[in-house]
DNA sequence: GGCGAGTGCTAACACAGGTTGGTGAAGGCG
DNA sequence: CGCCTTCACCAACCTGTGTTAGCACTCGCC
């Protein structure tokens, strides 16, 4: 079962059955292999299926007329990019690839059927919908309220949370193939001022990143100067649960 | 049909039925009244409903530890919050009524009926939780990318936008209740600068802002100093689908 | 009638972060 | 082999925005 990132996420939020499983490995055979730094969808297109992100690492991005670029979420492995994006008929931004990646295209159809025949996983379903959203507005936080540095420590904090819940960290390390450039895009930085900030996290022992790995020396540390809380990631299976009288599994 | 604001903003994306606008009036029946600045509902609290705003102005706002605010969005009357929320255990972001403001709860069970046998219904309010997406990502470029009178020209475009897809304008104005404070949070500003920026914007001759009412004196101008492109609302149910074999109404 | 709270507004100063322009190292390629 | 591009890195300078503080006005309320 957990060679698919999106039923090792959703696992997160509930246990599905094997039946379920099979069902979402069904519909997710259609892959496609994107190059680095190769889009996977532009703005302006018309959107297709719905795109889950098997392997690699991408992004969604806007551009303004003048150039100016902004990165405003990331997809790890397991994350699918709008369950419903098919009731749009255009895209208003770009899906980009950051290193070479696979890309599963669910059929609008195929969507219909699964959250028609199995509630279960469409609650899971709508769970990582709801992730994705609640993350989206932590950004708006991000780039609103904190400064650099604690930006910087806030979305490293996050990327390792998130390449947690899919089993893609090796301990506090994770893959992070991101130029300073990109870094910058997303956080609203120039280049120059993130490449000072990776700095001043190194120096105070914070994170190594090179040669696209990320690891995190003191996790605490970096949740406390970033105001981190993981609770808008609602990876709370676990914790809230052991209550219910749902099955336990695993 | 146009006394109930969610139907008269649904009409942007798709004709409903009579039967439809009746089974959508009828589940938003439980009715809440909040005073100006008191919470709807607070982080941290159990989700409940969904909540559909009937009258009034609210936003949705995180506090960091140290007390910073971010409003990380708008709800004009017709905005729902989340479709989907009851799956989520707990918010993790506040709900806060503006001024005074009418607020309907819609069961959870209501939403599963409603989504369950309206197929029309349930694509127009997917296309109404998608837009919302698409907003938060556009606030991310817009703090992101744009420096501050970009922000709060393309912040003024936006609105003007919504409201008139509810009808809750008067040509180029509408009401704006929002203080200096709470622009500053929302564009991630501090409440000087916005007063600067305010200034510059009347100087221009681009707006006024007195009393809670906003008027866009050049809207072209406006959407130009802003990079303001309205595709991100998806507002096109007119102007691509003219061709199509579906009824037009009104 | 006066007082305090909230808000809009302004000025002076401080600083975080942007801009410009550079270096060197690594890799791709004719 | 040298050439070009990309990227990390660095320094000097500049500017947009924040901070602090103070004034004026309105409104509600004792």
């Amino acid at each position: 079962m957990n060679n698919n990132p999106l039923l090792r996420k959703l696992a997160n939020f509930t246990k599905l059955t094997d039946e379920e499983c099979a069902a979402v490995k069904e519909c997710t055979q259609d892959v496609h292999e994107f190059a680095a730094r190769e889009d996977v969808i532009s703005q302006g297109d018309r959107t297709g299926g719905v795109k889950l992100l098997l392997e690699g690492f991408a992004c969604r991005y806007k551009v303004l007329e003048d150039g100016r670029r902004q990165i405003v979420a990331y997809f790890v492995p397991g994350d699918l990019c709008d369950l419903r994006v098919f009731i749009l008929k255009r895209m208003d931004h770009s899906i980009g690839a950051i290193v070479a990646s696979k890309v599963a295209e669910i059929a609008p159809d195929d969507v219909l059927k699964l959250t028609h025949n199995y509630p279960t996983l469409t609650r899971a379903l709508w769970w990582s919908t709801l992730v994705e959203e609640a993350i989206a507005r932590e950004w708006i936080v991000n780039v609103g309220q904190r400064n650099a540095l604690e930006r910087m420590a806030h979305l490293f904090c996050e990327l390792l949370y998130r390449f947690r819940a899919v089993g893609l960290n090796e301990g506090n390390s994770c893959t992070l193939p991101l130029t300073q450039v990109e870094l910058a895009e997303t956080l609203g930085l120039s280049s120059v001022h993130v490449n000072r900030t990776l700095q001043e996290l190194r120096r105070q022992k914070l994170i190594t990143l090179e040669n696209g790995t990320l690891t995190i020396q003191d996790l605490n540390a970096l949740k406390e100067v970033s105001f981190f809380n993981p609770d808008y990631l609602h990876l709370d299976y676990s914790s809230e649960k052991p209550s219910s009288a749902e099955k336990e599994g695993k």
